[in-house]
DNA sequence: TTGACATATACCTATATCGACATATAATCG
DNA sequence: CGATTATATGTCGATATAGGTATATGTCAA
């Protein structure tokens, strides 16, 4: 099987970076394609496909206005994105950050310097 | 181009369902790869290869204890994935939902009942 | 040592990209 | 009508999966 498609929700969409930079413009309200293309400086019909992938999981809503087509951002199809996320929030507070800190700690007491041996250093960078 | 790798960053690796769900399993506590498999109910090799991909990303951290590896959550990498989505929050308050209702109405009244005619009716099912 | 347990990796297949390019569709203007 | 503008879609190439299966690595116990 391979990876789940873009349109399956917004975590999927939004997992790219050009899609999440034309909410952020959308976010300063309702804009043409033209604007977007010029905005991100890539090629129209790449901006066409991330904006269909925006409308597959609603994260934008269209408009018809002469031939021109205005996109407008749907804040609600990003919400279960940020109920899941939420569930985290204060994981990086400083209370919790100095919890790390002191686990970290006993980890390394624990492998006595003996760490990383298995897994070839190939742990996150930090 | 293909899509950006799932290690790229937290966005893409927490797009998967099973690595959030990896997640929010070791949100409970330290868990050893055994544990994972079972509450997921999937095949163990498939669980190690989410668990790369997450410590790829700093999302998760791992201690050695005797022929275990116990995994512990980083909540601190998920911080960029709500820095950004918190900018939306509040696009689906009350208040928010009416306005965007009256644009609605207001789009509907312009096309005049031609919409979705060029799309064919091929937009997000809201 | 031999074997059982715990976890990671290698290989394979099917699939869904992203980006570039060419082209189709649609609306407007002269 | 034909030309121009605005946007969407189709095709192709390169790539990175997710899942399955087999196997390697590492650890403990008898």
């Amino acid at each position: 099987m391979a990876r789940a498609a873009t349109t399956t929700d917004a975590f999927n969409a939004v997992a790219e970076p050009r899609r999440r930079q034309i909410l952020d413009v959308l976010a300063g309200g309702e804009r043409p394609v033209n604007e977007l293309v010029e905005a991100l400086g890539i090629a129209q019909p790449l901006v066409s496909k991330h904006l269909r992938v925006l409308r597959e999981v609603g994260a934008v809503h269209v408009r018809d206005e002469g031939r021109r087509r205005l996109y407008r951002l749907n804040g609600r199809a990003l919400k279960p994105i940020h109920d899941w996320v939420s569930r985290y929030e204060g994981l990086w507070s400083e209370r919790f950050e100095l919890l790390d800190d002191v686990l970290d700690d006993l980890k390394k007491e624990e492998d006595d310097g003996d760490d990383e041996q298995r897994d070839g250093g190939r742990d996150a960078p930090h």
